[in-house]
RNA sequence: GCCCGGAUGGUGGAAUGGUAGACACGAAGGACUUAAAAUCCUUUGGCUUCACGGCUGUGCGGGUUCAAGUCCCGCUUCGGGUACCA
C-alpha cells in the first residue's frame, strides 16, 4: 500500500465530520484553552497560499493543547460585511449578500481541504442579523453611557443627568468633546431637544460636527487607521478633510486604560510599541497666555507643551488656521491676509500638505504676553499647527523646536537659545539635555530638572496646569455606505434617539440601487419605509471594525438569543489565550476591540479587562515571480544566463507553469495566444526563468492556491511546508521548489508502517538507541510548540524518521508516540497510521508523549579540542570523566602533543560535557 | 525624521557565548530501470592540496572574552510601521 494521501485525507475529514469531533462545549472538569484566528474577509479572489500559514500554526497549537487534556476553543467564521463586495456591486447589480455568501462558500471549501480542526457549529458571519443584534445592542449601550474620568470607567448617562439636576456641571469627572460649564437651572431650563444635545457632548456613542476625512471615490468618510499618507488604505483613492455630522466612539477616554492594559499582555514588543505610539500620551503643561490688548477681549491662548522648560525662548506662538481663536486675534490691517491664507489653507488635500512641506503662514496682528518673563511676542497662524491636537494652539521655541526654528527662520523671527553651549545657528537642538541659560529662576538647571520647576511653577502662580495629551482619537463610526450594520437610531426633531431593544436586530433594508440619492444622502436614502413610527431612521451604517469589535466574545455563545455572551460562557472561557494574525490590525481592530471589551467590563457584562492574552504575528507570505526574457522587438525567448548578449525586457511568467525555475515550454505557449509561436534560446535545451520576490499577486502571475497543492501533495504536505518555510513571525516567499522534501518525509514515514504493501510494525521491545531517538524528539518538539518554533520541530521530526529509517525500526512501541507527536502537524496521516496501529479513537484524544530524561543519557561524550579557540581534533571520553581527568586525558593525547609543539599551555579551559579550550 | 525588525552557502533556513551552515531544496555523480517516474547511496560554503591536511568564512569597522553569527560601541544596507502630535 502506497502513501494514497489523496484517500486518507477524505475519509478522516469525513470521520472527523460525522463524529463532531471538534465540537467542543463548556466543561467545568477540564481546564479551558482559547485559541483564535482573526477571522477573514472573504474576497472574491480566494485563499492563496499566504492565507493559511496563521491558521496552520494556530491549528497545531489548538491541537497541542487538546492532546494535552486542555478543553480547546478553536472556531472560526467571517468578516463578511465591506467594501469590495459593496463596489463589486455597484459595478454590476449583484446584491453584496449574495457576492458574500458565494465567496464564503468558497471560502469554507478551501480551508476543509486544509484539515483544520475548528468548530464550526460556532461559526458567525457579521452580515448576519443574529449576530449585528449585538453590535447594534452595544452601540445602543455606548449611547447610555458616558466616562467618568475620575473613576476611569463608563457611567449610566442617568447618573450624569441627575447630577445635572442636582449641580450642572459643578465637580463633573466627565470625557467630553467640549468642556463646558452649566448650573442646575440652566439645565433644567433647557429644552428636551437643547438637553439632548449637551448630553451628546458626553455620550460614549455619540453624533458631533467632526473633522473627518471624506473619500469621494468611495462616497464616504474613513477613520484615521482606514487612511495612510492621505490616500484610503482599501483602494488608494484621494481622501480629503472635511467637517461633518457623523457618529463617533469616545475611544480618546480609555487612553489611558488601554496604554496601561498594555502592561498586563503577552504581545511582542514592536506590537506594543505601535498602540503605544498611536495612543500617544505626553505628559506636559497647559499654559495661559494673555493677548496684550486685554484679556477683557477674550483674549487668553491656552497651548499644550511638553517643554515648559523653554518658557523663555518663546518668540512666537501659532494657532491652527481652524482655530476659533483666529478670529479674535485678527486685527482689521490683517484680515485680508488672513483670509485669504485661511482659504488656501481649507483647498489644499492632506496629500498635498505632506506631499508639500513648505513654510507657509500668516502674521494675525497681535500680540501676547508671555506669562512668566512678560515679554510681548507676535501671534502666527499657520497649518503646521494642527487644530486636533492639544490645544489648537502653540508656544514656538525655535531654538529647540525644529517646526518652530524652520518657521523663524523663514519669517526671520528671533531665536533665543536656552541651553549652554548649543548651537543654533544651522538647526535647532531638540535634545531634552544640557544646562539651562537666558532662563531667569531656571539657570544652571538641567532640562529634566527645568521641566519639573518649571510646570511647579507654572501650577503655583496659577498660570497653566499639568496636564497629559493622547493623540488617539476618537473613532468616526459612520460610514455613507449600504453593506454594513444599521444604526439602531431614529431621529426625532432632527435628535438622535435608540430603538428599543427589543426591536433588535434592526435589518439591513433593499434597496433599488447601491448609490447615493439624488440628494446625496447615503444609499439607505433608497430604502422603502426605513422610518420607524413615523421617525426616520439613520441612514449611515458602521464601519468595517464594528462587527469584528466583539466577535472573540460571540464565538463563547453563538446562538444566544438573550445575550451577546451569556455569563457562564463568558466565566468559562474568559478570554483568548492565543490569537494569531497579522500585524496590519496593530492601530485598527486591535484597538478598537480592546476598547469594546473594555467598556463591556466596565458594564459587568465580561470578566476580563483584556481580550487577547498572547498574540502573534504570523509574517506575510511574499510571491516568488519568474521572469522570461524577450528579444526586443521579436518574438524570441532567451535563457537566463544568455540574456546579457541581447537587448531584452523581462516578462512576469505564471510561476505554475515554472519548476525550479525551468520553463515548461509547451505550456508556456498555451499561456497566452501571443506566445503560440515563440521561439527559444536555450540553455543545454533548458530554459532556465530568472526571479524576484514580490508580493503576491494576481499581476506578477505568482498567486499560488493551496487547492492545487493539496491536490498534488495532500494537505499533511501543504501544513508541514508551510511550517517548514521559516520561522511563523518573519516574511518569506512562498517557492513552491523544496515542497517534495516535506512530501517525502511523509513517505518515508510510511514506509516505516507498511512494505510492499504489507503492515510491518511489530510490538518488539525497543532498543536504548531507539528511545533516545524518540525521547530525543518528543523534548524537542514540545519545547518547539511552546515557542512558536514549527520549523525546527518540522526539521526534528525528519531527523527522527531518517534515524528510525537508519535503525530500521518499525517498533510500536517507538511509532505510536511518534505518531501522536505528529497528529497537530499532519492530523491525516496521524490518524490513519493511528488507527493502523490498532486504535478505535480519534488520535486527537490521544495523550501528548512525555519525555523521560533517562532515555537521553549519553555514556560518552565527544568533545572537541580547540587550541586559541580553534578546534583541531575531537575526542570521544566518558560522560562521568571528571574536569581533571578530561584536561589530563586531553593534554596527554597525541595529536596535543603534535598541536603544542614543544610549547607549554598558558591554559587549559574544560567545559565538563562540552568543550576543551587549550591556550597557547 | 522617529520607532521597530532583519542581513549566515546557489536557495529557504539551523545554531542556551562552546565543532557555523542542522534540516530541506537545487546541483553533481552512482545504483535500480529498455526508458522515465519513484526509491536508495555518495558529494556539495570558498580557496588550496594527488592526499592527510591547511587557510578563510555569518553585511562593514572596532571592542569584551580562553572562546563571538550570538554580548558591547560605531557604521552600511534592506524591510515594516509612523509622521508637522508641540
Amino acid at each position: 500500500m502506497e502513501y494514497n494521501f489523496k484517500e486518507i485525507e477524505q475519509k478522516w475529514q469525513a470521520y472527523w465530520k460525522e463524529k463532531e469531533t471538534y465540537k467542543v462545549d463548556t466543561n467545568p472538569e477540564k481546564p479551558k484553552f482559547y485559541v483564535l484566528d482573526m477571522f477573514p474577509y472573504p474576497s472574491g479572489a480566494g485563499l492563496h497560499v499566504g492565507h493559511p500559514l496563521g491558521y496552520i500554526a494556530s491549528d497545531i497549537f489548538s491541537r497541542y493543547k487538546r492532546l494535552q487534556g486542555f478543553n480547546v476553543l478553536h472556531p472560526m467564521g467571517y468578516d463578511a460585511y465591506g467594501l469590495p463586495a459593496e463596489q463589486y456591486a455597484i459595478q454590476t447589480g449583484q446584491h453584496p449578500a449574495v457576492t458574500t455568501k458565494k465567496n464564503i462558500d468558497r471560502y469554507r471549501e478551501q480551508l476543509d481541504k486544509i484539515g483544520f480542526c475548528y468548530d464550526w457549529s460556532r461559526e458567525i458571519r457579521t452580515c448576519d442579523p443574529d449576530y449585528y443584534q449585538w453590535t447594534q445592542w452595544a452601540f445602543i449601550q455606548m449611547f447610555n453611557h458616558y466616562f467618568n474620568t475620575q473613576l476611569q470607567k463608563a457611567q449610566p448617562i442617568t447618573s450624569l443627568v441627575k447630577m445635572f439636576e442636582a449641580s450642572g456641571t459643578e465637580g463633573i469627572q466627565a470625557a467630553c468633546t467640549e468642556e463646558l460649564t452649566f448650573t442646575a437651572e440652566e439645565w433644567k431650563a433647557k429644552t428636551e431637544k437643547e438637553q439632548q444635545e449637551t448630553l451628546l457632548n458626553y455620550r460614549i456613542a455619540y453624533l458631533a460636527d467632526m473633522k473627518v476625512n471624506w473619500c469621494p471615490a468611495l462616497g464616504t468618510v474613513l477613520a484615521n487607521d482606514e487612511v495612510s499618507e492621505g490616500v484610503s488604505v482599501r483602494g488608494g483613492h484621494l481622501v480629503e478633510q472635511r467637517v461633518m455630522r457623523q457618529w463617533s466612539l469616545r475611544v480618546s477616554a480609555y487612553a489611558q486604560r488601554l496604554l496601561e492594559g498594555l502592561d498586563k499582555i503577552d504581545w511582542t514588543e514592536s506590537l506594543k510599541e505601535t498602540q503605544k505610539n498611536w495612543i500617544g500620551r505626553s505628559e506636559g503643561a497647559e499654559m495661559k497666555f494673555s493677548l496684550s490688548f486685554g484679556e477683557g477681549r477674550g483674549g487668553v491662548i491656552e497651548v499644550f507643551t511638553t517643554r515648559a522648560d523653554t518658557i523663555y525662548g518663546v518668540t512666537f506662538m501659532v494657532l491652527a488656521p481652524e482655530s476659533e481663536l483666529v478670529k479674535v486675534c485678527t486685527t482689521p490691517e490683517q484680515a485680508v491676509e488672513v483670509e485669504n491664507y485661511i482659504a488656501a489653507t481649507k483647498k489644499r488635500t492632506e496629500r498635498e500638505r505632506i506631499a508639500d512641506r513648505r513654510v507657509t503662514g500668516v502674521f494675525s496682528g497681535s500680540y501676547a504676553i508671555n506669562p512668566v518673563s512678560g515679554a510681548e511676542i507676535p501671534i502666527w497662524i499657520s497649518d503646521y499647527v494642527l487644530a486636533g491636537y492639544g490645544t489648537g494652539a502653540i508656544m514656538a521655541v525655535p531654538a529647540h523646536d525644529s517646526r518652530d526654528y524652520a518657521f523663524a527662520r523663514h519669517f526671520n523671527l528671533p531665536i533665543i537659545p536656552l541651553i549652554e553651549g548649543c548651537d543654533v545657528s544651522e538647526e535647532s537642538f531638540d535634545a531634552k539635555e544640557g544646562i539651562m541659560m537666558n532662563s531667569g529662576f531656571l539657570d544652571g538647571l538641567t532640562v529634566k530638572e527645568a521641566i519639573e520647576a518649571a510646570k511647579k511653577y507654572i501650577a503655583d502662580k496659577g498660570i497653566g496646569r499639568v496636564k497629559v495629551n493622547y493623540r488617539l482619537r476618537d473613532a468616526i463610526f459612520s460610514r455613507q455606505r449600504y453593506w454594513g450594520e444599521p444604526f439602531p437610531v431614529y431621529y426625532k426633531d432632527g435628535m438622535p434617539y435608540m430603538l428599543d431593544e427589543s426591536r433588535l436586530p434592526l435589518e439591513l433594508p433593499e434597496v433599488d440601487k447601491f448609490l447615493p440619492t439624488e440628494k446625496g444622502e447615503p444609499p439607505l436614502g433608497r430604502a422603502k419605509n426605513w422610518e420607524i413610527n413615523g421617525y426616520p431612521l439613520e441612514l449611515n451604517t458602521m464601519p468595517g471594525f464594528a462587527g469584528s469589535s466583539a466577535y472573540y466574545l460571540r464565538y463563547m455563545d453563538p446562538k444566544n438569543h438573550k445575550a451577546l455572551v451569556s455569563k457562564e460562557a463568558n466565566e468559562y472561557w474568559r478570554n483568548v489565550d492565543l490569537y494569531i494574525g497579522g500585524t496590519e490590525h496593530a492601530t485598527g481592530h486591535l484597538i478598537y476591540s480592546r476598547f469594546w471589551n473594555k467598556f463591556l467590563f466596565d458594564l459587568g457584562l465580561v470578566c476580563e479587562d483584556e481580550p487577547f492574552k498572547k498574540l502573534i504575528n504570523q509574517g506575510m507570505i511574499q510571491g516568488r515571480s519568474n521572469f522570461v526574457y524577450r528579444i526586443k522587438d521579436t518574438n524570441t525567448f532567451v535563457s537566463l544566463n544568455l540574456k546579457n548578449q541581447y537587448e531584452t525586457t523581462p516578462i512576469h511568467v505564471d510561476v505554475n507553469i515554472v519548476s525550479n525555475d525551468i520553463l515548461d515550454i509547451e505550456k508556456f505557449k498555451n499561456w497566452n495566444p501571443e506566445y503560440k509561436t515563440a521561439e527559444f534560446i536555450l540553455e543545454e535545451g533548458k530554459y532556465h526563468c530568472g526571479w524576484a520576490v514580490e508580493k503576491m499577486s494576481k499581476s506578477m502571475y505568482n498567486v499560488v492556491n493551496p487547492d492545487d497543492i493539496v491536490e498534488k501533495y495532500g494537505a499533511d504536505t501543504l501544513r508541514l511546508y508551510e511550517m517548514f518555510l521559516g520561522p511563523l513571525e518573519q516574511s518569506k516567499p512562498w517557492d513552491t521548489n523544496g515542497i517534495d522534501g516535506v512530501h517525502r518525509f511523509l513517505k518515508r514515514l510510511w514506509s516505516l508502517f507498511y512494505k510492499d504493501g504489507i503492515f510491518v510494525v511489530t510490538n518488539d521491545e525497543p532498543t536504548a538507541e531507539e528511545l533516545k531517538v524518540l525521547h530525543k524528539t518528543i523534548k524537542k518538539i514540545t519545547f518547539d510548540i511552546e515557542n512558536f518554533s514549527y520549523n525546527t520541530s518540522v526539521s526534528a521530526f525528519m531527523i527522527c524518521i531518517n534515524e528510525l529509517f537508519t535503525l530500521k525500526c518499525s517498533k510500536k512501541a517507538i511509532l505510536e508516540p511518534l505518531v501522536i507527536l505528529l497528529a497537530p502537524f499532519a492530523p491525516h496521516v496521524a490518524e490513519e497510521l493511528y488507527h493502523a496501529l490498532g486504535n478505535e479513537t480519534t488520535v486527537c484524544d490521544a495523550v501528548f508523549p512525555v519525555c523521560h530524561e533517562e532515555y537521553l543519557k549519553e555514556s560518552a561524550v565527544k568533545y572537541p579540542i580547540s587550541f586559541n579557540g580553534k578546534v583541531r581534533f575531537t575526542l570521544e571520553l566518558p560522560a562521568d570523566m571528571s574536569k581533571e581527568d578530561v584536561e589530563k586525558t586531553a593534554l596527554a593525547n597525541d595529536q596535543t602533543i603534535k598541536q603544542l609543539d614543544g610549547k607549554s599551555p598558558k591554559k587549559v579551559i574544560v567545559v565538563h560535557g562540552k568543550i576543551v579550550n587549550i591556550v597557547i
